[in-house]
RNA sequence: GCGUCGGUCGUAUAGCGGCAAUUACACGAGACUGUAAAUCUCGCGACCAUUGGUCUCCGGGGGUUCGAGUCCCUCCCGACGCA
């Protein structure tokens, strides 16, 4: 074992694929599964890396392609790198720049998201409908992506070997190749010339990767993708596998019924000495899904951009502060939650916070969600150790309504 | 007392003969899954209803007109000016 990560698994589920581990990292140990905080521009939105670390979080993760606009790698480098630069001295991993071939590419201005509710059979007769009055601002060739950066339309092209070079400079103990993120909307055809392209495109970033210095204390994960095809997918772990990654994440953009099993599919063949990482992936209910599957580490915006918007994970399921019922409901945020929002403030409190849209509401919110989805795989994790995994799932989800 | 301007959906506004009536905020609800997001969508007179329909509405009352927030008369209220 000579990478810049060691992963040890401590305990499986039994008959399943699910297991907890620790994954080490140069800056500290992750108890795996684990809850990845999303930092996306080197802050985790509302907190301080504080705040972050007291609430629990082990690891949070920011982009490449949102840090390459703005500051620039190179002025992240400067600084050195992002632990320093955005003083968080815990595990951290950055994002590709994949996922917003999709947000910016496919998925933009047509309201299609990472998970839909189904897949609307008319939408995929037709393929993506595209909107002449909006200018495209992603396109994909061969071997790279032009973005026209959303902040003020300048071009820039980036290739697997880009990205990569942006995530050394950036720093981060953990990074992902570069890879493209489809729509679930896309046709047969399309999701096999992207799939074989994300594959070339992973042998490059690993190749890039290999030939510098960085490789020696910066860990590198491979991306499965296929889309919602059992083929694609189980050949997708087939070719990432063969890679020597240094672990997986497993992307796409899903409809819920499909997700359980792709991950089933691609966990199924990836190897079990390596971390996975499911992309974006976050609501209770595919947590357990996830982690029962063998899932290792999540990140999702969930918890945070709720927050911010006002909604609020309980046990029950999530509740929106604005709603005029808690104007005057002098009851903790939730009942027993040891959070520092819920130890110290009331629901007519928050409520009050987010109607005089004071930034302190965003801040006391993604503080408590933040706990609650951390804590809940956390949770996970203790079940797994103790062997009581199927009974608090069971528990939870008898009393949490999505 | 006289004169001028003004009174429109909770508030602030648009409207100057075809209007259930503009916009913003507030209010009510919903959405959000590798962050174009402290954002976005919908509703906001009432009652039916499948597209759609019926009624009631722009300070009060009266008038002109096929048709009136919109024009005229009068009353009430407010601001300003002159006494």
């Amino acid at each position: 074992m000579s990478g810049p990560i060691k992963f040890t698994i401590e305990n499986k589920l039994e008959g399943k694929l699910g297991r907890a581990g620790l994954l080490e990292t140069p800056h500290g140990t992750i108890e795996t599964p684990s809850f990845v905080a999303v930092g996306t521009k080197a802050t985790v939105k509302a907190i301080t890396p504080e705040m972050l670390s007291s609430l629990g979080a082990q690891v949070m993760i920011a982009n490449t392609y949102h840090l390459f606009l703005q500051p620039g790698d190179e002025i992240v480098k400067k600084a050195g790198g992002l632990h320093d630069f955005m003083n968080w001295h815990g595990p951290m991993m950055t994002d590709s720049g994949g996922f917003q071939v999709f947000s910016l590419g496919s998925a933009y201005g047509k309201g299609i998201s990472k998970v839909t509710k189904e897949i609307d059979p008319q939408l995929l007769l037709n393929e993506a409908p595209e909107d002449p009055d909006k200018p495209k601002i992603v396109s994909i060739d061969p071997d790279g992506v032009t973005f026209k950066s959303h902040l003020d339309g300048t071009s820039y092209y980036l290739t697997p070997e880009k990205s990569i070079e942006i995530q050394h400079n950036l720093g981060a103990d953990i990074i992902f190749a570069f890879d493209e993120c489809t729509s679930p909307l896309e046709p047969d055809h399309y999701q096999r010339e992207a799939l074989d392209r994300t594959h070339r495109w992973a042998k490059r970033s690993l190749d890039y990767h290999r030939s510098k210095e960085n490789s020696k204390h910066q860990a590198l994960f491979g991306i499965v993708h296929g889309g919602r095809s059992e083929k694609l997918r189980k050949e997708s772990a087939e070719a990432i596998k063969a890679l020597d990654f240094d672990g997986f994440g497993i992307g796409g953009s899903f409809s819920k019924v499909d997700m359980t099993t792709a991950v089933q599919w691609v966990n199924e063949i990836l190897p079990e000495d390596k971390p996975r990482h499911l992309l974006g992936i976050g609501e209770p209910e595919d947590l357990f899904m996830g982690v029962e599957n063998g899932v290792d580490l999540f990140d999702c915006v969930a918890p945070t951009r709720m927050a911010r918007n006002g909604t609020i994970y309980t046990k029950t399921g999530k509740i929106n502060m604005m709603n005029a019922q808690y104007v005057d409901d002098f009851t903790p945020i939730e009942k027993d939650c040891p959070c520092y929002t819920c130890k110290n403030y009331k629901r007519a409190y928050l409520s009050h916070l987010f109607r005089a849209k004071e930034m302190l509401a965003g801040t006391l919110a993604t503080i408590h969600n933040l706990y609650f989805i951390i804590n809940l795989v956390h949770s996970m994790r203790i079940a797994i150790i103790d062997g009581t995994f199927d009974d608090f799932k069971k528990a939870f989800l008898a009393r949490y309504t999505a």
